[in-house]
RNA sequence: GGAGAGAUGGCAGAGUCCGGUUUAAUGCACCUGACUUGAAAUCAGGCGUGGUUUUGCGACCACCGGGGGUUCGAAUCCCUCUCUCUCCGCCA
């Protein structure tokens, strides 16, 4: 959520940026009637308030002192009507603003590259040389079927349907140890603490983070067995409850920067992506990832974006996967970010490179939705702290491009040394 | 699943029966100042969050788990939801 000093005081140019960087069109109109309404309403309703307290005192003391109060409470009789009535117009206006005001996406650092959709977005740099085969290269889906058949989407289709996979054998075992491999490295090496969360959450931490209100069609909503019972959503990143930790807290300034990995399955229900990636691992209503948290104080977090997508890379490199890291310009980020890095690691199969993990600065647009703050040394007021996060990395399309990228000519495929401690020293899948 | 008890400011904890100088006592923590070479201790003062309004000082409003109600007035009474704890039952 944006400070709602924006759309008062810099309403015409906070506008026109969003126009500029989002193709959002904010109905300024609209706003400067709402906004002039509120104050009216709300001031007046405030005085009301004030009459109605200073009214109840008085009648109070006299009733203290034994007074006769009828002369008084004939006096604030009409008092509770149109404190009342002032109090539900206040309410629908407010209501209304914040509905507006909660669907507005984050403004875009000035550092991010104007632009429409992803054909703007900006190479930053490669790594790695995509390999040459000198034999005719399988996509992961047939890799798999030659080790020992261990991905399954006629599995997956018959337990939950479409966009669903079981794995067994050694590509499960590869799956599991590369969710190990990434949380010890990012928890021993690079400072996070590791997380266990629940993957179900209710709607204050979807809205704190951004998902609701506006993208509840991408999750899987979950009826409680009751029938009032709290509306959980399954959630669609770990991103949601970890950064959700300090909703409504307020934090030391020693204690930040704060950082947490979690490895978690994510669930999405890929509304609107029908026919996209529909062959393979790429796309599931379900995959897991180990994700990357970091809560900064406001001047440092520019810098721990760098740092944080340094450790998703620390990533690709190890594994040896070739990637390119990409700065998406404004039409192309995620709706609370105000600049993200997209690493996307290089598929073979599709002679792509391809999203693999999203590293996001948040600003304090999700820390305001959620109240996350932190206090300054010495000073009273409490400050909204920065929000970031990044995949590091989505485990599945890691595993498809290990098995794409490491597949041999005899249908084999080999395991980058970093990994292979987590495959009881395995140098290879073999297939049969 | 059954029975009971609770939820108060960063923490602890009074107030709730019997609604009205309680915009919440007190303690701890924290901040400022005094004393001290410095620190500790002591003393004095300050010290919640959000919002409205004002050039500023300030003034005002809301918030005692969430929501609703009764009332001139609600932390306090009523309804409801959520959560926590205790005991019993069941259970990975």
């Amino acid at each position: 959520m944006l400070d709602a000093k924006l759309f008062r005081s810099e309403l015409e140019q906070t506008a026109a940026r969003l126009k500029q960087t989002r193709n959002y069109s904010l109905d300024v109109a609209q706003l400067d009637q709402l906004e002039q309404q509120r104050k009216a309403l709300q001031v007046r309703t405030e005085s009301l308030q004030a009459e109605r307290n200073a009214s109840a005192k008085s009648v109070g003391q006299a009733k203290a002192r034994g007074e006769d109060i009828s002369d008084l409470l004939a006096s604030v009789n009409d008092l509770g009507d149109q404190l009342e009535a002032a109090k539900a117009e206040l309410n629908d206006v407010q209501e209304t603003l914040h509905s507006i005001i909660a669907g507005v996406p984050n403004i875009p650092d000035s550092g991010v590259p104007l632009g429409a959709d992803e054909n703007e977005n900006q190479e930053i740099s490669r790594w790695g040389q995509p390999r040459q085969f000198d034999f005719v290269i399988k996509d992961h889906v047939d890799v798999a079927q030659g080790l020992q058949n261990g991905m399954n989407f006629d599995q997956g289709v018959k337990l939950a349907g479409a966009r669903f996979v079981v794995l067994q054998g050694q590509i499960a075992r590869l799956h599991r140890a590369l969710s190990q491999f990434m949380l010890d490295l990012h928890t021993e090496q690079h400072g996070y603490s590791e997380a266990y969360v629940p993957y179900l959450v209710n709607q204050d931490t979807l809205f704190g983070t951004g998902q609701l209100p506006k993208f509840g069609e991408d999750l899987f909503h979950v009826q409680g067995a009751t029938e009032n019972a709290t509306a959980l959503s399954l959630i669609p990143t770990a991103e949601v409850p970890l950064t959700n930790l300090w909703r409504d807290e307020i934090a030391d300034e020693a204690q930040l920067p704060l950082q947490y990995a979690a490895h978690t399955p994510c669930f999405r229900s890929e509304a609107g992506s029908h026919g996209r990636d529909t062959r393979g691992l790429i796309r599931q209503h379900q995959f897991d990832k180990v994700e990357l948290v970091c809560l900064t104080r406001p001047e440092d977090s520019m810098n721990a974006l760098e740092t944080l997508t340094g450790h998703a890379e620390r990533v690709l490199q190890l594994l040896e996967l070739p990637y390119r890291k990409v700065l998406l310009c404004t039409g192309d980020m995620g709706f609370g970010s105000c600049k993200t890095y997209d690493l996307e690691v290089w598929i073979p199969s599709q002679e792509k490179y391809r999203e693999i993990s999203s590293c996001s600065n948040m600003g304090d647009f999700q820390a305001r939705r959620m109240q996350a703050r932190f206090r300054r040394k010495g000073a009273n007021k409490p400050e909204l702290m920065h929000t970031l996060n990044g995949s590091g990395l989505a485990v599945g399309r890691t595993l498809v491009a290990l098995l794409e990228n490491f597949q041999q000519a005899d249908g084999s495929v080999s395991i980058p040394a970093a990994l292979q401690p987590y495959l009881a020293g395995k140098a290879q899948l073999s297939a049969g």
